[in-house]
DNA sequence: GTATTAAGGATAGTGATTGTCCTTAGTATA
DNA sequence: TATACTAAGGACAATCACTATCCTTAATAC
């Protein structure tokens, strides 16, 4: 069990468009190059993510994507969910049912214990991810990355925004 | 990305082992049957438990598994653990990279910002799945299946094991 | 009108999960 | 000792999700 490759990705890209200028868009093309993605594919992670109302897309030349909301209004829980969705990654399949001591009036109980355990793990995992946001990102970015790196950054961001 | 469903037959049968009486075993046969699973399949997530060291198994008639350990000692976390690996659900594939800033004496920094945080969360998961023993979910089944089932369950192990 | 973009449908290629079959070796019983 | 039963594990094949590419459509800026 690993989470999709687009994940990476899309949380790579978010933290790229946070950089882009007030009013600005940044197209596929720039986030896939930055990245060293094929941009097709990452197209429908950020289509997932335009979906799901954590990026907004604007047509035409000088188009492209941008937040939107403010870093300090987006999750990481928000940008996960958006690519791989909002499922539990705990399925249960209900094979209680086969007990051969079941009487088959089976007054179908609550969720067994099993799956309460499971999900309330998934649910853990799901609030650490909402606890953090996309500007304690960048804050950590900041901290990890040399300053000339950043700025260098910034500006081929605003030069294709 | 979800979990595979032999998770879900790992704890169930974990369970049911829980309920084999002292110095017996019970074998996949049994477990199968019970769950309404392939044997064979089946066999392959036990043999994970087994080398995992949850439970052990034994050989010739009579053979079969039980717990390794006192159910109070075992935990969500080491069935999950045996059967799904230790390796984080987060893959990084260090896109950073690319980064057409970075000059190419890279010093490696170390491991990005987003990946900490993806980790962080996948250890909040771990976390969670390590608080819960299997002693426990025994106390959680028997508040939700009706007695006389229990019972009969209990029966029905006993007579194969 | 032209170039550029997001959106999304269609369709392969890839790899992990799922499932089956078979062999090998250890153990209890008659 | 012979037989029946078991776990362990190797060798596949089937299935399905993920990855990737290509193409069409519609909106936007110039
Ligand atoms: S016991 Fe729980 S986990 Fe198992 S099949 Fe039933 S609902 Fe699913
Ligand atoms: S920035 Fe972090 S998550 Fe992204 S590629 Fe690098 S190490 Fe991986």
């Amino acid at each position: 069990m690993i989470l999709k490759n687009q994940i990476e990705w899309a949380l790579h890209c978010c933290s790229l468009l946070a950089a882009v200028p007030d009013g600005c868009y940044l197209p596929t093309k720039a986030l896939a190059e930055f990245h060293g993605v094929p941009k097709e594919y990452l197209s429908k992670a950020l289509q997932a993510l335009s979906q799901a109302g954590v990026i907004e897309g604007t047509l035409g030349p000088t188009g492209g994507y941008r937040l939107a909301r403010r870093p300090s209004e987006i999750t990481f829980l928000d940008i996960v969910e958006a690519v791989e969705g909002k499922a539990s990654t705990f399925a249960c399949t209900e094979i209680r049912k086969a007990n051969p001591c079941l009487p088959s009036k089976t007054k179908t109980s609550k969720t067994c214990a099993v799956a309460r355990v499971m999900w309330k793990a998934d649910a853990a995992w799901r609030e650490s991810l909402k606890s953090t946001r996309l500007s304690d990102l960048a804050q950590m970015i900041a901290e990890d990355v040399p300053p000339e790196v950043l700025a260098k950054s910034a500006e081929w961001v605003a030069a294709r925004s």
